[in-house]
DNA sequence: GCAGTCG
DNA sequence: CGACTGCAACGCTCA
DNA sequence: TGAGCG
């Protein structure tokens, strides 16, 4: 434990249900920091923060509390994608790079870090393209389905991808990149590819953003593509009874995982094996190739 | 969790 | 002094 | 022009 990041309250409970306390949060983003780090190291942060426990509303912070200590990295962004002419809001976001810089957001009360698909220096060019799966119900059959065919699918076009838990309910399935593509470039071939697994199974998947449209249909999200948007960062804390946690999975995981599997309190299991993201970095490709591929789909 | 503001 | 209040905000689609 | 949606 480091002297500078004192604890305050480490018995506040948190989690009222499983009486996973502040101190337990602290331990847990500490435990997971070496496999953590690697993943969203240089990414800005929003911190989504529940101070007075899961049970009592949160709130989310981008701009960093005039109170964060200076040792806590920073980056100073556009508000939103960039327009001519126009005054340009910024925002200051926290950018963790340590165990203690994790140990200092829980201690605030974050218990879910959410990450940019980006890192600094390069902020406009993602280093990940992410495809959140939504369930439309608890049947896991069309989750699974929408997994392993987009995984096929992001095959079929020379990307790799690699799997994580949402830690709620649903998966993400995230394609390394090397930096080089605009946010909106990444964010326009991600809706192409949804649109493309969404025509292979019509009956099972949308990208329909209205719940009204969707049928029951699982919704293929991209919305996290856009600028300055966020991805719950792997293993991540979820603020819901239990503790979840979202976790890199193996692709050969997909058949046997549960929604709520992998919390605060088993996730030494997981510790204890080798990552299932190991070599994501090296697996990073760029889209020029994939796009001409998926154009030929057609 | 904390700083700022209100009464 | 204690009580109270922020702490995000993009782009899309449809009423 | 505004609200639902993520």
């Amino acid at each position: 434990m480091s002297d500078r990041v004192p604890i305050t309250h480490p018995d506040k409970v948190l989690f009222p249900a499983d009486g996973v306390t502040k101190g337990d949060l602290v331990a847990y983003y500490r435990a997971v920091a070496p496999r953590m780090l690697p993943l969203i190291s240089g990414r800005p942060v929003t911190l989504q923060r529940f101070p007075d426990g899961i049970g009592r509303g949160g709130f989310l912070q981008k701009q960093v509390g005039r109170h964060f200590p200076d040792w806590i990295e920073r980056v100073t962004a556009p508000n939103r994608r960039t327009r001519q002419a126009t005054v340009r809001e910024e925002v200051t976001y926290a950018v963790c790079r340590t165990a203690d810089d994790l140990a200092y957001l829980a201690n605030q009360g974050c218990i879910t870090p959410h990450v940019w698909l980006s890192r600094v220096p390069d902020i406009h060019h993602p280093d990940q393209m992410v495809f959140d799966l939504d369930p439309a119900s608890e049947d896991l059959g069309p989750l699974r389905l929408a997994a392993a065919s987009l995984h096929g699918l992001l095959d079929e076009l020379g990307l790799a991808s690699f799997l994580k838990s949402s830690g709620s309910r649903g998966l993400h399935v995230v394609v390394p990149l090397v930096p080089a593509a605009e946010t909106d470039a990444v964010k326009v071939f991600s809706i192409a590819v949804a649109e493309a697994l969404a025509a292979r199974h019509p009956d099972d998947f949308t990208t329909e953003g209205r719940i009204a449209k969707r049928n029951g249909r699982l919704y293929l999200d991209i919305g996290r593509n856009g600028y300055a948007q966020t991805m719950a960062a792997p293993y991540a804390v979820r603020a819901r009874p239990g503790a979840p946690v979202s976790v890199p999975l193996d692709w050969s995981e997909l058949d046997d995982w549960v929604p709520g599997q992998h919390t605060v309190a088993t996730i030494d299991d997981r510790l204890a094996r080798p990552d299932p993201w190991d070599g994501i970095e090296a697996a990073a490709t760029r889209l020029d190739e994939a796009g001409a591929r998926l154009a030929a789909l057609g």
